[in-house]
RNA sequence: UACCCCGUGGUGUAAUGGCAACACCUCAGGUUUUGGUCCUGAUGUUCCUGGUUCGAGUCCGGGCGGGGUAGCCA
């Protein structure tokens, strides 16, 4: 190594790794991400890819790297190629790239089947006639050690002979088992002659009615593993017991190398829920529109809300990683999003709540082309001009006949400025019958085009706006969390802490007619209101809410 | 009450025997044609208890607390 990298700040992944290319115990770094295909990726499964394809992608400015992309296929009952292929997808639209190497679990059967052989030439393995009833029954408990199977001490012909049965189809489905031959008084319950292959006839997505006999994932994962020279397998953290499992298939069967299970805290994320039971369990019963809901964690969901590969790439590197269960406060992901959208979205004016407003002083049928700024942290996005006429929308919630403290929006007799604009001021309410506000009227200053008197007096309010002969008709979802609660199903049902305002559907909505051109891979700042991504889904004009601006006001308005 | 893992501000992570730090959150102020952004500042931390050591968040013992594990799921 010519440059050594200090061990401080580094995690503790890392630092195994660091130790284990200056001892020579390697000469590159390979990992994998094996997602299994029985679901939708989520952010959980992004801080994982972040990082195992993010540690072959820094070793491998030190020593040949690489990630692969193995899908742990192993239960064809649960798994559909419908989930392969998204999750190629999502791993891509993350930013990780596998190259030559995706694999599955299903291409090794053969080899694992050989192997299962060797174990059983050794005594290391044999058919269980029991049921798996009483398999479960003899297995003991947390403190009570099991007893061995009647059929633990057959020969090695007998097991092979049975073992190869099994494989023909000679049995029925959950009739007998390859179990390793291991401790049934071990402590650790993986131990006590765990399951390795078990008799299932159900098509797989990939080998289809090839195999009648499937391996258990302790037995497939280290094997796989080593078959592809993974030198660090990192996995979360339920998997610790399984351990010696792991080491105990690597050490006895002959693969050409032995990598190294490492385990680490899997992503609590505050108000979701991140398990793909409850996930599927959302999209079967209806309680979202599918798996890219935009208020579900799922990548897919997340891109349709609008977030982008790159604030999640940053959160999953802010979050750290680490031994200890801990939960994440999704402010955190949501400063990283606004971080990122801050930078690079082009600001629109658009109003979710149109309230007509007249300007008196205006000429009739005058259109005043105003030039405005794209992004003010960006000067290469340029201007765009804003069409400003004497009938205009602003946002409802900019007006109060009344107003508290500090208010510095709209109100009868005060002076605002329309962004790009001119100074405005109220000079009358127009109210229907169930004393509603109706419309605005006032005047505007015609000395203050661009939103500068000439006499330098200040305005401090500053509100969003758009032309009614111009304006945009659209849909804008505006979600919140999914869960009301930041532990949902902590004391209860999870399904009862779901939040029952996470969508709220406002149409009629007016936009800036230069949003007609928006994209649902292009996030736009609506100005003042947040940031938001046309929906990829929705026929017409439909605008998905990314996430809110911070609102220093409404905190201040909570306050009194 | 078996085995394994983990205990550092409200949250997440760092400090690798030598001044407990960074980020988010919260709060206060400043700048501002977005009550955004940006800038400045503030509050707040080593689970308890013995021991080793000149010196312990870090090493050792004992507690306490949290998580995981009894699929032919992964």
């Amino acid at each position: 190594m010519d440059t050594p990298i200090p061990a401080a700040g580094r995690d503790f992944i890392r630092q195994i790794i660091d130790a284990d290319l200056a001892a020579g115990k390697h000469v590159n770094v390979v990992t994998r991400f094996p997602p299994e295909p029985n679901g939708y990726l989520h952010i959980g499964h992004a801080k994982a890819i972040c990082l195992n394809f993010g540690l072959a992608a820094e070793f491998g400015s030190q020593v040949p790297a690489r990630c692969h992309l193995r899908f742990d296929d192993t239960n064809p009952e649960k798994e559909e190629q419908e989930y392969i292929d998204a999750i190629e997808a999502d791993v891509r639209w993350l930013g990780f790239d596998w190259g030559e190497h995706l694999y599955h679990a299903s291409d090794y059967f053969q080899k694992l089947y050989d192997y299962s052989e060797e174990l059983i030439q050794q005594g290391l393995a044999y058919v269980d006639d029991q049921s798996a009833e009483e398999i479960r029954a003899t297995r003991g408990t947390l403190t009570e050690p099991g007893t061995d199977s009647p059929w633990r001490n057959r020969s090695v012909e007998e097991n092979l002979d049975l073992f190869r049965r099994m494989r023909a189809g000679e049995f029925a489905d959950g009739s007998r088992v390859l179990r390793g031959r291991i401790d049934m008084a071990s402590p650790n319950l993986n131990m006590r002659d765990p399951a390795l292959w078990r008799i299932r006839r159900a098509p797989h997505p990939r080998t289809g009615d090839a195999w009648l006999i499937y391996p258990m994932y302790d037995f497939t994962h280290p094997l796989s593993d080593a078959l592809e020279y993974i030198t660090h397998s990192i996995c979360t953290l339920e998997f610790e017991n399984h351990r010696p499992l792991y080491d105990w298939a690597v050490d006895n069967v002959s693969v050409p190398c032995k990598p190294r299970q490492i385990e680490f805290a899997r992503l609590n994320l505050s108000y979701t829920v991140m398990s793909k039971r409850k996930l599927l369990f959302l999209v079967k019963e209806g309680h979202v529109d599918g798996w890219d809901d935009p208020r579900m964690p799922t990548l897919s969901g997340l891109r349709r809300r609008g977030y982008t590969p790159e604030a999640i790439r940053d959160f999953c590197e802010r979050i750290g990683v680490a031994k200890r269960d801990s939960m994440v406060d999704v402010q955190l992901l949501e400063h990283c999003l606004r971080e990122d959208l801050n930078r690079r979205a082009q600001r629109r004016m658009a109003v979710v709540d149109p309230l007509p407003l007249s300007i008196e002083n205006w000429e009739e049928g005058r259109v005043d082309w105003l030039e405005a700024v794209n992004n003010p942290e960006d000067a290469s996005a340029g201007t765009r001009q804003v069409p400003f006429t004497g009938e205009l929308f602003i946002e409802r919630e900019d007006f109060v006949e009344d107003p508290p403290k500090k208010w510095f929006r709209l109100s009868p007799g005060a002076e605002v400025r329309l962004r790009w604009g001119y100074l405005f001021t109220c000079t009358q309410v127009v109210k229907d019958a169930q004393g509603r506000v109706e419309r605005l009227v006032g005047r505007i200053d015609p000395e203050s085009r661009g939103g500068n008197a000439p006499d330098g007096r200040k305005v401090k309010g500053t509100i969003h706006w758009v032309s009614a002969a111009h304006a945009l008709d659209a849909e804008v979802r505006l979600y919140e969390h999914l869960f009301a609660l930041e532990k949902p199903g902590a004391d209860r049902d999870f399904l009862e802490d779901i939040n029952p305002h996470s969508l709220k559907c406002v149409t009629h909505c007016k936009l800036e007619a230069a949003l007609a051109e928006a994209t649902p891979e292009l996030p736009v700042q609506f100005e003042r209101l947040g940031y938001f991504v046309r929906d990829s889904r929705a026929p017409g004009l439909v605008f998905n809410r990314t996430v809110t601006l911070r609102d220093t006001w409404a905190k201040e308005a909570v306050k009194g």
